[in-house]
DNA sequence: TTAGGGTTAG
């Protein structure tokens, strides 16, 4: 049948349905669906609220315009409906569905148990999952994920090991949990048994444990991944090259990077924005400048992401005035508007560079209120220039939004400290102790060869402290040679912390 | 119709 130029009926209604890139295009085929009264079939109402839902509070709130005018329902307009909903954040709404459906199969269970795993309700969630009349991989896998994303690893290997089948996801879910927390060894572990296991990669699987890695910078399993890829002759798509960039450069191997990143066939927006990133992150900002007006002459448009990355470049190879160039340039010649990631950019920028009354104006005259971020990124700047009277204004602002956070306040005698003012240090740590926020020390690791190494704070637990803080001594020397500096103390850091 | 999926300031 052809009606206003589309051939369709209740067979590839689904497809299309399946197929639409926004509200409207959906909008524009239920209404072809009424006008053609092909309505008959169950398939299409339920293709037509899952598509609904997938454009956020409108599609729902459509999808559950129809949903509430169907006549016939069998358990998957249920189920779509409810999972409708739980993207949009409706737990309650979704609960409600859930205990009035008629019949409830294993999905509308799994479903609804991600909603609350979702939600980080994991009590409920386990309630449930213990009262579901049977459970499959999917179910057990929900609660891992849950237990993983909790930080609780604990509960997630017992759940992980309890699990009658594992398929490629939970062994995913859990390798990218440890990996996330940043344990190396479990991680590889698993990884090495998933593989024995002769279970055969996916592109989910080896993004999610990239970026993991990345944001642990758990290089080693990274390095695992990519040879996996290698040896398995894996194709390589755009995601998977782009999430083995972005692992690399995080990881501090910006010459892995480059060289995956080189190796690509086909480049998208998010390719050049995570080698742009890479280079700016390590300080090689004409590096990633070069980046920039590369990727403008290969027909890329920048992004709201591009230009966190071209101000960050410049903020950190001190390239004061360019960045602000940039900044300006961004709304005025790319149209794109600076969102407030773009405000602490900027603010980050000017206090490093040491103009700290004009970062100071900028948190005023923003079109945003300052969240603690941007105090933060002011507090930093005012730290490593020594401005005690800023700071301090700063940190009321900052103990406003976050009262008990105790980084903001060792920040503070931190700058109280290196002015020499031991009676606010003293009065500080008074503050902190009478309304009862501790400090925790920073801790920071490297990995060499497989092996996680933590320094905290005048750390000598390591067996080789020694030799480590004779190097922090030498290269504070070096670097006070470098600077041509006499008398300033140089901080040389080690973990997160000033020595 | 249900579990894992890339880039974002400090």
């Amino acid at each position: 049948m052809q009606r206003d130029g589309i051939y369709a009926d209740n067979f590839t209604y689904p497809f299309l349905l399946k197929a639409c890139t926004g509200l409207k295009m959906v909008e524009m085929l239920h209404s072809q669906i009424e006008k053609n009264g092909f309505f008959s079939d169950i398939f299409v109402p339920n293709a037509l609220i899952d598509s609904y839902s997938k454009f956020g509070g409108l599609g729902v709130k459509a999808a559950l315009k129809l949903f509430v005018v169907m006549e016939d329902r069998d358990v998957v307009s249920w189920n779509s409906m409810i999972s409708g909903l739980l993207k949009v954040g409706e737990l309650g709404q979704a609960r409600k569905l859930f205990d009035e459906m008629p019949e409830r199969d294993m999905v509308s269970w799994n479903t609804i148990l991600d909603g609350y795993v979702k939600a980080g309700e994991m009590e409920e969630a386990f309630d449930l999952f213990q009262k579901m009349p049977e459970r499959n991989v999917v179910s057990w896998s929900t609660m891992l994920s849950g237990y993983c994303k909790a930080g609780d690893m604990d509960m997630a290997r017992v759940f992980f090991d309890k699990m009658p089948a594992k398929t490629l996801v939970p062994w995913t879910i859990i390798i990218s949990g440890y990996a996330e927390k940043g344990i190396v060894k479990e991680a590889i572990r698993l990884y090495d048994r998933m593989e024995r296991y002769g279970l055969e990669l996916d592109d989910a699987a080896v993004i999610s444990i990239l970026s993991a890695c990345a944001e642990s910078g758990l290089l080693a399993l990274g390095v695992k991944v990519h040879s996996s890829i290698e040896r398995l002759r894996f194709r390589c798509s755009v995601l998977v090259c782009n999430a083995l960039v972005d692992m690399y450069a995080k990881c501090g191997s910006l010459d892995k990077a480059w060289s995956v990143f080189n190796r690509m066939e086909k480049r998208d927006l998010v390719s050049w924005n995570a080698m742009l990133h890479g280079f700016a992150m390590h300080g090689y900002g004409r590096e990633a400048l070069q980046i920039f007006s590369r990727m403008k002459k290969e027909g890329f448009q920048p992004d709201g992401v591009t230009f966190v990355g071209v101000l960050c470049a410049c903020t950190h190879s001190g390239f004061i005035d360019e960045g602000v160039e940039f900044f300006y340039a961004m709304e005025k010649d790319y149209g794109i508007v600076p969102r407030i990631e773009h405000y602490g950019c900027m603010i980050d920028l000017l206090g490093r560079g040491g103009r700290l009354e004009e970062a100071f104006r900028l948190v005023h005259t923003m079109p945003f209120e300052p969240n603690e971020i941007i105090w933060g990124t002011l507090l930093a700047a005012c730290r490593l220039h020594n401005a005690v009277e800023l700071a301090e204004k700063v940190l009321d602002h900052l103990l406003e939004l976050v009262p008990s956070d105790p980084g903001n306040y060792s920040m503070l005698a931190n700058i109280f400290a290196a002015a020499g003012d031991w009676n606010n240090v003293a009065s500080v740590r008074r503050r902190m102790k009478s309304i009862g926020v501790k400090k925790l020390s920073g801790a920071s690791s490297i990995e060499i060869d497989d092996e996680v190494h933590e320094f905290t704070v005048f750390d000598k637990s390591h067996p080789k402290y020694d030799t480590i803080y004779q190097m922090i001594d030498r290269l504070r020397h070096d670097l006070k040679q470098v600077l041509h500096l006499k008398d300033t103390v140089i901080p040389v850091e080690v973990g997160e912390v000033v020595i």
